[in-house]
DNA sequence: TCTATATATGTAAAAATTGACATATTCGGC
DNA sequence: GCCGAATATGTCAATTTTTACATATATAGA
């Protein structure tokens, strides 16, 4: 999957794998997120494919050398083929908190309360960072060729990434107030 | 994570791979899931690590021998230690569904509208089978030892995987009037 | 100028998960 | 009694993801 999402940022212009890391890190991390060395790491496996092609910037001189990554054509019809595919059904949903709530029965009911106390917490930061997102501006400071459509696409995933997180947090007041009365 | 899901149900009592392979069909599988290679590997594995105990039960004679598992008192240990420890951060959310919706803004919109009535009906599919689903006989057949408390949790699981579902397909009907304007 | 921190780029081993292959048994219907 | 489908149990290779290790530059402040 990870791949997928390099060739989508890579349509919009070149990048670094740092830039895609970041990118990824404040656009897709609601639905997917990577570490730096799967992104490093599978980079060059699409490059070796020819998905994509680099070249290494040594403008600055004594700088780090930085691989900026390229779309190619093979990689844009690798995407587009990807996109073009019909899904017969939905994606597993794994989440690794409710596989704790769900064997809490014999858990201690304070012990559990706390635990949701601070998960609500966490959703409720996670919330107020998704807030703070502007997809405008997403890519910025990057030769990039996004369209209004786009970042239309890019808001209503970020507005699901927020519905979520507000149905969790509805969750989990339900669920604190449950554990209260038992 | 698969070990901690498995170490949960033995809880109640012992069980083999297809056991287990059913029940987190029928139970988890709104917040995980595992083919069954998986599972039947992982519990050898487990067994090697000394997490359970298994027999075969050559019972029938020319019978298919099945392998039993029961949790050990390290595996109940593992498993007590595992839902002690205090999450600090929430696991990553990932959605490959997203990932193409995301990516849709330079795809014909027909195609994107057909993807998203696709995927409603799905979920619409999911949603109905959840109210299928009855906790308390989840276990049903086993030697089981499950208290009204874990039924309970079991219960407010499958609360949280409906109201996903039925926020999921408010988002998809939100996204489908959406794309009819562009 | 030293220094700590953030930025930036990678490799490699380990673990988890998926997908393909393989096979034996049971059960119901014909 | 045969046959197809569902049940049941496994192996193995490939892929994906995670975790740990490693290192170099840039920048801001003491």
């Amino acid at each position: 999957m990870l791949k997928y999402i390099l060739l989508g940022f890579l349509q919009y212009g070149p990048m670094t794998g740092y830039d895609l890391k970041r990118v990824i890190d404040f656009s897709t991390m609601h639905f997917w997120h990577a570490y730096h060395s799967q992104i490093y790491s599978t980079l060059r496996k699409m490059d070796a494919d020819g998905l994509v092609a680099s070249e290494t910037d040594d403008s600055g001189g004594d700088k780090l050398s930085r691989r900026v990554y390229t779309l190619t054509e093979a990689g844009e019809a690798t995407l587009n083929a990807w996109l073009g595919e019909p899904m017969t059904e939905l994606p597993a949903h794994k989440d690794e908190s409710m596989v704790r709530v769900f064997f809490s029965g014999r858990r201690d009911k304070d012990a559990v309360l706390s635990e949701l106390r601070l998960q609500r917490e966490l959703h409720q930061q996670r919330l107020a960072t998704y807030h703070t997102f502007d997809v405008e501006d997403l890519l910025e400071g990057h030769p990039v060729d996004v369209s209004q459509q786009d970042s239309g696409y890019w808001a209503m995933t970020l507005r699901h990434g927020m519905e979520y997180e507000t149905m969790y947090i509805r969750w989990l007041e339900e669920m604190i107030d449950w554990v209260e009365t038992l």
